[in-house]
DNA sequence: TCTGGGGTCCTGATGCTT
DNA sequence: TCTGAAGCATCAGGACCC
């Protein structure tokens, strides 16, 4: 095996292999070895992840349920217990963290390491997956993963769904554009349903052909995301593995049980800006919009939204939001779904800057100490809005800063 | 056969400001 | 004062991913 000094980058990609069934038989042993399907037990679920015992009956995630029920008549139906998954991605992802400093996770089961540099601790990239691979299957307690390594994370990312489960597979850069040319265009990363018939039109099957078929080509068929794929073909991909992403947005929806018209929704709008309020109230964060989503019950999804006046995580302001964005829909329904999202997420100032007026008034700081701090980590404009926020019914329009520093050098 | 829930990114239309 | 172009922000929809 090509040793990864020789390599200008080392990067893995880990997907665990069927991780909602395989927790699931993990902790129950009752469900090993027989064919199980995660998903909701109701008329209108689909699969979420299909046991590898029940994937030759040609089951698979986002199946409807009917469907694969009736092909695996013989299949476990088991509701997802997503505290659970979050748990062991916990454990997943901290034994990556001692692989490499820079984890991009991806989903809960997934994600990109770069381990360029690290072959004198681990070794050349065969060592580093098979470590990786003993070292997730410890720390669970037995769960497989699949672990492909590449220059970079395409490539990588392809190399993890070739031989799962359980599988290793290295393609050093150098053999990278001659091992994806036989792979069909359905392993293109950001090709969907849509791109690959609009591929099949021009005749192209595999990523060979697509390399083939030219850049220009390809541009002026699907537009930019033409030379993207393009550059893919060619084993190109200058995207980084990037240890932290901030979530933009966080939402709630509900496929309802049975289509409800368009003025019942304002109920299950409640329940889900409640669940979106609260849930970045836990995190520490406010949302300068919020979006509001219908699926029509023929399967068209509409959406409104709204920039708010200043950023929130109060239920109250959200669902109110919500409640004046549903009044804009002309379609009457019936509706089949129904979600609230808050978006333009960011740390909620407002707490964080009264956490830190906390912080300071407790160790006794004077006054302008504390408010160039404020400004130092907010930036310009937010003094007056802390110390608002400090004394709400003392300090609006006149503030009297004398007071407030006495108040602030009292002791606790 | 009948289609989830949580996200991201891109594109085109539209309206506002300069 | 009017007009048009350019640039930007926002919005709605679409495609995609796990």
């Amino acid at each position: 095996m090509t040793a990864s000094g020789t390599w200008p980058s080392v990067i893995v990609h880990a997907d665990m292999d069927a991780f909602y069934a395989a927790v699931e038989q993990l902790d129950d042993p009752r469900l090993r070895g027989k064919p199980i399907l995660v998903g909701p037990n109701s008329g209108r679920g689909v699969v979420l992840t299909a046991s590898y015992e029940a994937r030759p009956a040609k089951v698979g995630s986002a199946m409807p349920m009917a469907i694969a029920r009736r092909r695996c008549p013989d299949a476990i139906v088991v509701p997802p217990r997503f505290d659970r998954y979050r748990e062991i991605s916990r454990i997943v992802m901290r034994v990556f963290a001692d692989f490499s400093p820079v984890v991009e996770p991806i989903s809960l089961d997934e994600a990109f390491l770069d381990m360029t540099g690290s072959a004198e601790i681990f070794g050349d990239p065969q060592s580093i997956g098979v470590k990786l691979k003993a070292a997730v299957k410890e720390a669970t307690g037995g769960l497989t993963v699949s672990v492909g390594i590449s220059g970079t994370k395409y490539v990588a990312k392809v190399a993890s769904g070739y031989a799962k489960p359980d599988g290793l597979t290295i393609i050093p850069p150098e053999a990278a554009r001659a091992w994806l040319a036989g792979q069909p265009v359905a392993r293109l990363w950001g090709a969907g349903p849509k791109t690959q018939a609009r591929l099949a039109e021009l005749g192209l099957e595999t990523i060979g052909d697509l390399a083939a078929y030219g850049e220009v080509q390809l541009e002026a068929a699907l537009g930019r995301a033409g030379s993207h794929f393009y550059a893919l073909s060619q084993a190109r991909d200058p995207r980084r593995v990037e240890s932290r992403r901030e979530a933009k947005s966080l939402s709630s929806e509900r496929t309802l049980v049975t289509d409800v018209a368009l003025a019942e929704l304002q109920t299950y709008a409640r329940d889900a800006a409640n669940t979106v309020a609260r849930r970045m109230r836990s995190q520490g964060q406010a949302a300068r919009g919020v979006r509001v989503k219908v699926k029509t019950h023929d399967f068209r999804i509409l959406t409104r939204q709204r920039r708010l006046p200043a950023a929130t995580h109060a239920s109250d302001v959200i669902y109110a939001a919500a409640q004046e964005l549903l009044t804009e829909f002309e379609d009457p329904g019936p509706f089949r779904l129904i979600g609230v999202a808050a978006y333009e997420i960011g740390v909620d100032e407002s707490a964080a800057q009264l956490d830190l007026l906390d912080q300071n008034s407790g160790r006794g700081e004077r006054l302008d100490t504390v408010l160039d701090a404020v400004q130092e980590k907010f930036g310009p404009g937010t003094v007056m809005r802390a110390v608002e926020l400090l004394n709400q019914t003392v300090f609006t329009d006149d503030l009297n800063l004398d007071y407030l520093d006495d108040e602030l050098d009292k002791p606790n």
